[in-house]
DNA sequence: AATAAGAATGATAACGATTCGCAAAGATAG
DNA sequence: CTATCTTTGCGAATCGTTATCATTCTTATT
């Protein structure tokens, strides 16, 4: 039914071999996170699954995607205002773009930067666990 | 008896200047942000301040907070992991690495991580209005 | 299929950080 | 000094998120 559930069935899959077990409410979870190539935040996925399965609630959304993240499967983002949205962990790390108007978001990827990063690090004697960069931005004229 | 409140007083001297009123626990919490050279919570400059003042409030710290961020003479932070801190904003724009390990806040600047952003940026039809840039690292043995 | 054991669930209370509402106190201009 | 209007302290309210707990489900094993 759903075009890009290949996610969802490979997460599902995954789930099954760490141990954990497969639930109505996860499966339609992992549904909407396959489908959503936005980022949405825990109450909007919570609309999104009860869609599918009523009987989703939303403390276990945040409980699944808690699980899911700690699992690699999902990451989650604390931009500015509002509360977490949340993303399926796709292979390329990228940091993101938010229009300060409309609140979409945009990927992008730079070595440039993440080179530049370490290096600002290393010098300093540090060494980079992981990183945030968000560039609040508005569309030029 | 502060060493560093020429900081706290320019900025009592702004207040006035903006028709703003100049209160005594206003006095305290400048006297607290111009000697800071960390970035501490809400919390903690309300326990400083009262060291000075007795009768200022969580909620006052928080108020006064907001009205000099809007008057720009703070910066809020959101940093991963409880809430927000505070530093007075001082000429040179810059970046923070975090500590994972201490809580530690490092200050740097990198001109030429700036003009990637605003490059990347352009090159989507985007101009950047504000960013953050978070570091966080762990010590190199 | 039936079962037992443990994990996951929904509902709701609790939480931490921050803001709000309001009556009382205080700062400033005249 | 006084009137005006801001700022204050207190506590309640808010928001996003997590914890509690009795009940329901999954799953491995018969």
């Amino acid at each position: 039914m759903s075009g890009e559930s290949d996610r969802a069935e490979k997460m599902t899959a995954a789930l099954k071999k760490a141990g954990i077990r497969v639930t109505r409410q996860r499966i339609a979870l992992l549904g909407v996170l396959g489908d959503a190539d936005d980022h949405p935040d825990a109450v909007e996925l919570h609309a999104r699954a009860k869609a599918i399965e009523p009987s989703v609630s939303l403390a276990t959304v945040y409980r699944t995607l808690s699980v899911l993240e700690e699992g690699g499967a999902v990451h989650r983002h604390a931009f500015e205002g509002g509360g977490a949205r949340f993303e399926t962990s796709h292979e390329e790390h990228h940091d993101h773009i938010l229009d300060v108007d409309t609140g979409e978001v945009i990927e992008f990827q730079s070595d440039k930067i993440e080179q530049l990063q370490d290096e600002i690090a290393r010098e300093l004697g540090y060494e980079v666990v992981h990183h945030r960069l968000e560039l609040y931005c508005r569309k030029k004229p």
